[in-house]
DNA sequence: CTATATGCAAATGCTTTGCAAATCC
DNA sequence: GGATTTGCAAAGCATTTGCATATAG
């Protein structure tokens, strides 16, 4: 999605468009793989020196929450990485060591998912599909 | 597995039988569901008052290392739960709401991950799928 | 005995929150 | 001008770690 296309559309919904925001988006916009919350302050902070760090999570948070970015879910305490949102439901190929994340362009469910939620009553709201494994650089 | 038989795989792997870790194993076999970390502690607790979290945490990740049990992760900064390996390859139903797991009977992965990480020379070494919803008791 | 395990307290890392000052519309 | 955002500082969780003491084998 094109910047001033996002930017419409936080103005839509009634956000205000700072500086920041527009910053927080370009670097989402540039990221080659999603970037942890921390990689996206760095990067801000080249054209941006004084955003903070809470700054960045509340409008990843709020981009979140608006369904334009997905949070990729790490393990155990790992800071999650953080993509816009491509219109295409997907998973990833994440390094267990370095944490480089790759888009994968398959999904692996099937109807069983439906069936398993009704036989325990579930409404499904969701999946979470993350392959693990070592990238080329780390062996 | 029952309990004497994870006590003596300790003992084998040169561990040493506490009475704190035969607490935790007996919690663990003892628990509906996977608990998290703190639902152990206070349920070893009721038998072993004097038990601390971090020895349980300790334990736990003992216990995991050494493949006897595993973690489930869940979202966000959520505590992760714990469930003794049941030699079976399996996911999980999670309930958003009060965070209820569900072990499911099926895996939905294929051939395709094996050649989604070829193709980015990536080593598989393992994969999380969970399925989120909410249970019937949160609707 | 001696290495390992425990409890305590403090530290860590990620993320969130309260609040006064700044700023977008 | 008025509500929304920001930066700062501090708090909140889950989890880990250092260290002196206790304990299993």
């Amino acid at each position: 999605m094109e910047k001033e296309i996002l930017v419409q559309k936080l103005r839509e919904k009634g956000y205000k468009v700072t500086p920041q925001r527009r910053a927080i988006l370009e670097v989402l916009l540039q990221s080659k793989q999603p970037p942890k919350a921390l990689e996206v302050l760095v990067n801000v902070r080249k054209n941006f020196p004084d955003i903070s760090l809470d700054t960045v999570y509340r409008n990843l948070n709020m981009l979140t929450e608006l369904g334009v970015a997905n949070v990729i879910n790490l393990r155990g305490g790992e800071a999650s990485r953080f993509e816009l949102e491509r219109g295409q439901h997907h998973h990833h190929l994440v390094c267990l060591k370095c944490g480089i994340a790759i888009c994968l362009d398959f999904c692996p469910m099937d109807d069983r998912d439906v069936a398993a939620a009704e036989k325990h009553g579930f409404v499904l709201a969701g999946h979470v599909v993350e392959l693990y494994g070592y990238c080329s650089r780390c062996g």
